[in-house]
DNA sequence: TATTAGCACTCTACACGGCAGAGTGCTAAT
DNA sequence: ATTAGCACTCTGCCGTGTAGAGTGCTAATA
């Protein structure tokens, strides 16, 4: 789709103009405002013209005009200048980061506080997957005769703890045995590396303490799954309520849907799985529940690996120029925190 | 405030009518539903009377009545009969606690998700505060030269992690020395009992490591503030929107800044500080916030020492009877489970 | 040929008024 | 002490009218 220069002018208008009043746009409104030099009754025609190709529509008769999904996805393709942030704005990202060696979930969770400050939409995190981080240590430590708490921690810094409940007493020494052997053999390797068949090769070095292994390895097993990955993060939710698409508590009850089940929103996270910011408009996004809303998506990295991502959810128009800089500063800024020498794990 | 025999009938009629219906409530209804033996006119004499005491109030002229906030009260505290769950309600709470030896943050998870299909009010909880549970073992987990991650448990089986950054190098023994002699020294002292004074006693022993003791003994002390205390776990926000109170935006709002801030559910959870019950209705609870709502509230113990509280808050017109009875069950089934042989730690 | 002024037309939002229905308060009768 | 009856009031709803915003079309203009 081939538009003139006018044309464009006029699509960017209205967008940009529709995306900070929430209201049809009208042809004296841009010919006000935007300084094209051409009268309204011009700008109609050119409107005419947009609205036939399905980049904007009216809501009824002799309104003015809004974006089409398909007029935000071309805006977003070709039209849309990358907005700036403020030093103010930088910094506070700065600030954030710049605190060393701390807990990653809390790291986190500070990230999630800067960006509901900094856009009006509903952020989520994917905490680091565990099965795409690789692990740094395994400790079990007895708590009673037939129970131990197993504690994971991978490289990212990120620490797992878990029960296990045997079936037969185990002594600590058969703990710190399985324990060092598991460290030994593991150290350095992603999750999703370890599988049982990497696994069969220190049943010959534990044959003594098989049973006691095999309880352990179902535990490793079950973090790897991703029904397990707990770790969704969120916050914005009241932010959202201040765009005007969420006057009606219909759309408010979808929204508290989406945010209590965490379904969605994991799946959408985990839809993110390559390098760069992904921009789902509308019925482009694949679950039924998002399709009136505009989604940012990026992931995040450690050492040329994804271990986690980060979502940005708001009405179709958002300002997407404004919240895609910020999604790519933050994961950008996230990635480095993790490789950074603070996390020297 | 006596009341005779009729004026309470009516006084219940209304409470219990308007809590169903959330409309006023008129004097023709009670006759007809309530069956008093007498007309709507004699009512209507009998209304008039409860309005002059401020037990029951008009929205408008000729309009029929509510009760007032004095008039739940009265309700609450003489004319509600507990309401009774059903076979299958009370086996579901069952069937959450009788899973034997799960993480105590998983247990709460589940619980919240009953409660929410249960009643249709918000839910929320405070994980078993460490300051008044006991210390069931420490680790010292050695994870770089200047670096370790300290693993403590709870009695509760509550577990919290925490990464500590020494400015001078460590080993592992000086590790496992330390963690040794404090399991030795404060195994079963609740957290608040592990004061600096009590604390001073261990650095002979430790006069080596003294340096490493203080950090670690920093670590524990912050722990033990109740800023750090962050496990709250709540749910059922969108099942208060069902409520007609909340058709107003405006009310959303409110309702959403309490979850996300979470500060104010501390304080109502914290506030709850002895057994049994406590129902607080619009006015009567100190955050300004919930003055329009209706709260109950109730502790968890184990070994006869609170370890925590759960909360229940909807509109002021709220079923108090079948929220009580649905939080005292609760609360007594988590206190069961705690004390129960599952939980050997 | 591209642009624009002008005008008729359409649609929304809001205010107004009338009306039905629900409910009360009061008075007088029982 | 209770109740029937009646006048009164208030809400919610529906239909109407109107102002304002915005368009589409046509004819004039550069």
């Amino acid at each position: 789709m081939q538009l003139n220069q006018r044309k464009q002018q006029v699509l960017e208008a209205v967008v940009e103009d529709h995306i900070i009043s929430a209201e049809p746009v009208s042809s004296r409104t841009i010919a006000r405002k935007y300084q094209l030099g051409v009268s309204p009754a011009t700008i109609r025609n050119e409107m005419a013209d947009l609205e036939e190709m399905g980049l904007i529509e009216q809501p009824h008769t002799s309104s003015g005009r809004i974006p089409s999904q398909q007029g935000y996805r071309y805006y977003v393709d070709r039209l849309m200048r990358r907005s700036e942030l403020t030093e103010d704005e930088e910094g506070q990202i700065h600030t954030v980061f710049a605190r060393q060696a701390h807990e990653l979930a809390l790291t986190v969770q500070h990230t999630i506080k800067l960006v509901t400050r900094l856009t009006d939409y509903l952020v989520f995190f994917s905490g680091p997957q565990l099965e795409r981080s690789a692990l740094q240590q395994v400790q079990l430590i007895a708590l009673a005769p037939q129970r131990a708490l197993m504690v994971i921690i991978s490289e990212t810094g990120w620490v797992e703890s878990k029960l296990v409940d045997f079936s037969f007493p185990v002594t600590g020494e058969d703990l710190e045995q399985v324990a060092g052997v598991l460290n030994e053999h593991f150290r350095g390797l992603t999750f999703s590396q370890i599988t049982r068949t990497v696994l069969s090769s220190i049943y010959q070095e534990l044959s003594r303490q098989r049973l006691l292994v095999d309880y352990v390895l179902e535990v490793m097993e079950s973090l790897n799954t991703s029904e397990h990955s707990d770790g969704l993060y969120l916050g914005g939710t009241r932010n959202v309520l201040k765009q005007p698409e969420y006057q009606d508590i219909q759309q408010v009850r979808k929204l508290l849907e989406l945010v209590e089940s965490e379904q969605t929103l994991r799946e959408i996270l985990s839809d993110a799985n390559h390098e760069g910011i992904t921009v789902r408009i509308g019925r482009e996004n694949r679950q039924g529940q998002v399709q009136d809303c505009g989604v940012i998506t990026a992931v995040y990295m450690l050492g040329g690996n994804i271990v986690g991502a980060m979502g940005l959810l708001g009405p179709v128009r958002m300002n997407y120029a404004r919240a895609s800089t910020v999604v790519e500063c933050i994961t950008q800024s996230l990635s480095a925190f993790l490789s950074s020498s603070g996390n020297c794990f």
